[in-house]
DNA sequence: ATGAAAGCGCTAACAT
DNA sequence: ATGTTAGCGCTTTCAT
């Protein structure tokens, strides 16, 4: 392997000029510059990472927190996020946390021990005290799809978002909607509020209890058993929001299998908007979030922080959209 | 950070003794063994990789080769990967490349560049010198989901598990039998060859020409640019094999919106069994492949071929399955 | 069994 | 504008 040496020796100068026109450093005779980058270019001399790691004091990773079920909703992002980063010059180290206090503290353990840029959670740990000490470790870290005190974060404004979906539904006629949420993730309970205002707004009394069922994951699979006990509470409704698309199309499964026609008899709003909902049977009907941006602006974010400091990475609300497909319709008279 | 010099100072030995018992190496006093390891767990020490690696010539990141189209199927596959590979400690560099001569050789160029343990490949790369020069190049690389000579791989036998799919349709009573592949991919080409040879034992006549329609990505979109193309033909078929899973529900899409039923008017079988088929309507037939095993035999394989040289790297073929569900059925007499 | 010393490839003062 | 030097944290001969 070629070292800054051999360039230098070859060149008939030192190392330090070599390394200045590599990282474009000035005072450097441009002379001289364009025949090390010709030598360069010749040898194919690519830096080493891990020399040039121990002296800046970086190690060029940065860490991702993703939900241990990592679901097609995160597949996806991570997929843009990851993308951008490469583009950076990062590598990545992955955490797949579990909903559990230990798989957490594990994760926060995880990350102390490896000396990481900087990292990026797409999934929200539950406990505060992960966030704080994270904060004490100077770390620089930014929240994707869900917003923490202290910390940047990109995300669309998931209230607003749950408001209009569950608006399009009112406005389709229907009255009496139930809604399929997750447990412990702000995400979750905020996309419930937005639903609650929106029965507000449209006079419909709130009574979570009734209306609502809170699961533990974001996973096609509780969208099946959170569907199965709203009908077990009865089947008076004409429709359904779920907290996201995977959510719905779990709910729509046992929708179908229960003889429901969607949306003739129950109409389906989903969020999120991943890549199987424009095929699914019916298309559905969902809050489209901005992945690709979301993507992109979470990786620049977290450089412009690693490389510039905190004040450089700021939050982020972008906007969404309610797409209207198929699973959603007029409640019949 | 505290570093090995600072635990040496601590426990008054040098750093070479800390260094052996870091790393398990023999002769070393057990007192003193006991000692130091107290000592890394009230400091919370954790090795240096940069400066490992700087004097082991060793990166501990291994390079991930994935199509530009990131698939579900790949997501899901790689997911499973990226698990295992975190469990041996190392880092992932990713390596997205498109179908086109001068993203291969991009992606090269930069493989080249990167200084990288090992490299798992869940695309494959069309271009024969690729392959060769990696070879040259004595970094260790393993092929997942297809099989490439001199390379070990994971991978389920495609061509017989194509065979048992059109089979299925076969026994079910069908005679007309289309597929949709796709183009430079060895198991397109190979799943297709199942496909010939089922129709062959079934004393059907084989027509390429007629019977196969070629798409270059395996996406639901292509599936959709599939099933135009074969309705553009006729439509005189009762049964279509998609070569995956995408494939399948974008060919149901189109099925569906041009007024089919499915499996009534025509049955689908697909390939793969990714999260979303058993959730579709109708839930797709397919033929499953053991993700997570390809998963963990790919990482533990790389892993082995790295630290215990080529041999350790074996090939592997996994067993598929036949899954049965609601996309298929009997051809109505 | 243990320590001293060299060196991996690079960057950043510092000196010129 | 350029070179000299030191040092980042670790492993590994080589002595002892």
């Amino acid at each position: 392997m070629v070292s800054i040496k051999d360039i230098a020796k070859q060149a008939g100068m030192s190392p330090s000029t070599v390394s200045r026109v590599v990282n474009g450093k000035k005072h450097v005779n441009s002379a001289k510059r364009e025949q090390i980058l010709r030598l360069i270019e010749e040898t194919g001399y690519v830096p080493d990472n891990a020399a040039r790691s121990m002296v800046l004091k970086r190690t060029f990773t940065v860490g991702i927190v993703l939900a241990d079920t990592f679901n097609m909703f995160q597949r996806q992002l991570f997929s843009f996020i990851e993308r951008h980063l490469g583009s950076f010059g990062y590598h990545t180290h992955f955490f797949f946390v579990k909903f559990e206090q230990s798989s957490e503290e594990e994760c926060f353990n995880q990350i102390k021990a490896e000396k990481l840029d900087g990292i990026i959670m797409i999934h929200e740990i539950q406990n505060p005290y992960f966030y704080e000490s994270v904060k004490k470790l100077k770390l620089p870290m930014i929240t994707a799809t869900f917003s923490r005190p202290d910390f940047p974060s990109i995300h669309v404004c998931e209230e607003d978002a749950g408001y209009d979906a569950v608006t399009h539904l009112v406005n389709l006629g229907h009255r009496k909607i139930k809604m399929i949420s997750c447990n412990g993730l702000s995400s979750g309970n905020q996309r419930a509020e937005g639903y609650f205002r929106a029965l507000e707004a449209a006079g419909i009394g709130r009574n979570a209890d009734k209306q609502t069922v809170f699961v533990r994951q974001y996973t096609t699979e509780f969208g099946m058993y959170g569907m199965r006990e709203l009908l077990l509470r009865g089947r008076d409704f004409s429709a359904v929001f779920a907290a996201t698309d995977e959510l719905a199309i779990g709910a729509m499964r046992v929708l179908k299998d229960e003889g429901f026609r969607i949306p003739e008899d129950v109409s389906v709003v989903g969020f999120d908007d991943i890549d199987i909902s424009g095929y699914f049977m019916p298309r559905l009907t969902t809050i489209r979030q901005p992945l690709a941006e979301i993507g992109e602006r979470t990786a620049q974010n977290l450089h412009k922080y690693i490389s510039g400091g905190r004040e450089a990475g700021m939050n982020m609300v972008l906007p969404y959209k309610l797409i209207i497909r198929e699973s959603t319709c007029a409640l019949a008279q």
